[in-house]
DNA sequence: GACCGGATCATCT
DNA sequence: GATGATCCGGTCC
């Protein structure tokens, strides 16, 4: 399930050079009708093919026209049949992740250096679309396998020592039904975990 | 330090 | 035509 993947490693290797994240911070979401905020909930569509197909498979989606996330499929038979990876922290590749989080964004060369030198290791691949950049990943890269060139997954040896679980952050149903069960994992104390503050608006039950 | 709103385009109704 | 599994920057404590 879900917070098996929490530490281990998905590797990526372009010509560029090889990014090694470990997974800190993913969320889980069902592969059929009963999650309102799952791109499944209405069933299989061309785009969501992929989580539907073999679990292993990286399923990366485009949304908000300028963010790329990417997926693990689970199996079908676990509680989740994709994974969303919210957060990692850039275990190799550390230069090439930051080249990338800096470029593409417009701007002179030298302001692309100033910015790459001011992004903290820990901000590299905070976030669901910054980690799909950092480790550089494309949205013609979906449905590859994960375990296989230029990808390389590796599980953790034995399961983290801890694993916290909350609600989901910033998906549509999240106040309803799909906020009563905590969907969301990540590992306490990482500072690579994305401490995000839901729109107040949205539900500040609290 | 914390909150709010805009940008931007593929996909679905 | 509307909307979204988001991020960034400005603004106001």
């Amino acid at each position: 399930m879900a917070p098996d993947l929490l530490g281990a490693v998905l590797s990526h290797t372009t010509p560029e050079g090889t990014v090694s994240l470990r997974l800190t911070e993913v969320e889980a979401y069902l592969g059929h009708g009963d999650d309102p905020g799952s791109h499944a909930f209405r069933g299989k569509t061309p785009r969501n093919a992929v989580m539907f197909g073999e679990p292993g498979h990286v399923y990366v989606y485009f949304t908000y026209g300028m963010h790329a996330c990417a997926n693990l499929v689970c199996s079908p038979q676990a509680r989740a049949s994709a994974v969303l990876l919210r957060a990692a922290e850039v275990v190799e590749g550390v230069d090439l992740a930051r080249l990338r989080r800096s470029a593409g964004r417009g701007g002179t060369a030298h302001e692309h250096e100033t910015r790459a030198t001011q992004v903290s290791d820990r901000d590299l691949a905070r976030g669901p679309a910054r980690l799909t950049v950092a480790a550089g990943i494309r949205l013609d890269e979906n449905g590859a396998d994960a375990f296989s060139a230029p990808f390389s997954l590796v599980l953790p040896d034995e399961p983290v020592a801890s694993v916290a679980a909350g609600p989901r952050t910033g998906v549509s149903g999240a106040g309803g039904d799909g906020g009563r069960y905590p969907w969301r994992f990540w590992i306490p104390g990482e500072r690579s975990v994305s401490p995000y503050k839901r729109h107040p608006k949205a539900g500040s039950a609290n």
